[in-house]
DNA sequence: CATGGCGTCTCGT
DNA sequence: ACGAGACGCCATG
């Protein structure tokens, strides 16, 4: 009923993966040209194969190219799972290492077209290196996007429209909301919707209109006139459509996290507190310890915080034009600003691609680019204790603790381990002191390569781990999420990316 | 003209 | 049967 499809890649001795040139209609999703037959006149009609017709269920492929999203996705399998991982033959791939070269900025190149040849290897670290590949795939893809941290990639497809209206509606503020509203909570949580086809807001007002579930609620002029109405939930109808939204979140929780622009809103956007608290899993060392390996700060040093300066999600919520309206059937947790309609508000707005940061690495020539440095100020919202970590990290699927604070890459333990090798040779820096670049693990990068890398690398989070944690995800710029604890340093050259795999199968030989 | 509401048809499960 | 997208038409701002 809830199909999300992933693809599954598969790494054959000898293969060669292929970086498909981001932006390009190889990329990703199909632009809505090639899938949306809508016009007014009806010339245009459904002259395509039924296979070949877009399906929000499934994931839209063009000309088998790989999806980088679909890549970090799989990435996030663990290792022990070893899935395999099969890249569609492109044929055009023949040395090593290939690429060329497009202008990204004025002073900085980066590659626009890499090809990598994977061959003997064996099969643990073909699964390393393909995490890594596809990590650096996404890094490459964004990087040419000029959107380094693009969260937009991060695509899974969510499913059924009639629950995440009701999700919308649920977490309105006043449990009614207009069709445009309802758009803006879609795209906001489920990154798919900001580039799919336009059909799904069809489904969506089609949804509205047939479903029963849903109705219409006059607005504050008291007119109910046909456009620009609101919608709500029936009340008669609210405790099934709960029961369906509880149905979906058991059936593929982890599925519906990855789905989600911020895999951490998954317990208050579907509305459900963890039936039962389990232990806190046995972390052997302090809490700060444990948690700077999955969500360190990116910032050159740590900040100091700013008591002066609220944190972002501090910022006042602006009302709903429409908030005078009041849900008589909601429960009154769900009229709370914090957990409800501030959740679209423009608190969580990301910041517009390749809008220059005030805070990147000064030193870069694409400062501009760099992703803002995480303050260590929490949100009052999310000024949790590890009690309200706790609550976040359990949902009856052990999978998701690390899930929870890292939708990226699932393996704790992997990345642990790897961390601990890094640690141990010195190549990232003690948790108070500054923070090293970690491009000084490459040796094959030179000075002016490492440091025109973007550096995000410091695993600091002093003594109050878990609300930086949270803090990290929810402040400034959510796409970020994806990246906690995989590092993300932009590289300057093949050379690093060659670097950066050869380190990174050297440090998963060790383990 | 863009957007929204809604009906009908078709398809996939 | 049901859910959902495609498509079309009309109303509204």
């Amino acid at each position: 009923m809830f199909p999300v499809s992933f693809l599954t890649l598969q790494i054959k001795e000898g293969q060669e993966i292929c970086f498909p040139q981001p932006g390009s209609s190889h990329s990703g999703l199909r632009t809505p040209a090639l899938s949306r037959r809508h016009s007014a006149d009806g010339t245009i009609g459904s002259d395509r194969a039924p296979a070949d017709r877009f399906h929000p269920y499934r994931r839209q492929f063009s000309d088998g190219a790989v999806d980088a999203s679909d890549c970090l996705l799989q990435s996030s399998s663990s290792l022990s799972s070893l899935q395999e991982v099969n890249i569609p033959d492109t044929g055009s791939c023949s040395s090593d290492v290939q690429t060329t070269w497009g202008e990204y900025s004025d002073s900085v190149q980066v590659p626009k077209f890499t090809t990598l040849s994977v061959s003997s290897i064996t099969e643990l670290s073909k699964a390393f290196y393909c995490q890594q590949v596809h990590i650096l795939q996404h890094i490459l893809m964004n990087f040419n996007r000029g959107n380094i941290f693009s969260h937009s990639s991060l695509l899974v497809v969510p499913s059924n429209f009639f629950i995440l209206i009701f999700m919308a509606l649920k977490n309105s503020k006043t449990g009614s909301l207009p069709v445009s509203e309802i758009y803006s909570f879609m795209t906001e949580h489920f990154p798919y919707f900001k580039n799919a086809p336009d059909g799904w807001k069809n489904s969506v007002r089609h949804n509205l209109s047939l479903n029963k579930c849903f109705e219409k609620v006059e607005n504050k002029n008291g007119n109910t006139s046909r456009k620009g109405c609101l919608w709500g939930l029936n009340p008669a109808k609210v405790e099934k459509m709960q029961e369906e939204l509880h149905k979906w979140r058991r059936k593929d929780p982890q599925t519906i996290r990855r789905s989600m622009a911020k895999p951490e809103d998954f317990d208050r956007l579907l509305g459900e507190k963890p039936d039962r608290l389990r232990p806190l899993p046995p972390y052997p060392s302090t809490n700060n310890t444990t948690l700077k390996r999955v969500a360190p700060t990116y910032s050159p040093a740590p900040l100091p915080l700013n008591p002066a300066q609220p944190p972002l999600a501090c910022r006042p919520v602006p009302q709903s034009e429409y908030a005078h309206i009041q849900p008589s059937y909601l429960p009154h947790t769900t009229l709370q600003p914090s957990s409800s309609f501030a959740l679209y508000s423009p608190c969580g707005q990301q910041p517009a691609a390749g809008v220059p940061s005030p805070s990147g690495c000064l030193n870069s020539p694409i400062a501009g680019k760099m992703p803002p440095v995480y303050k260590v100020g929490l949100p009052g919202e999310y000024n949790v204790d590890l009690r309200g970590m706790h609550e976040l990290l359990q949902d009856g699927d052990t999978s998701y603790d690390i899930d929870t604070l890292n939708p990226s890459l699932t393996d704790l333990q992997l990345q642990g381990n790897l961390w601990e090798e890094l640690r141990k040779d010195s190549l990232v820096s003690e948790p108070h002191g500054p923070a090293t670049h970690l491009s000084t693990s490459f040796p094959q990068q030179d000075h002016h390569q490492q440091t025109s890398c973007l550096q995000t690398f410091s695993p600091t989070f002093e003594g109050n781990a878990g609300p930086c944690c949270k803090a990290a995800y929810e402040d400034e710029d959510p796409d970020r999420s994806c990246w906690n604890g995989l590092h993300p340093v932009g590289y300057s050259g093949l050379e690093s990316l060659a670097g950066y795999l050869t380190s990174c199968t050297t440090s998963i030989s060790l383990m």
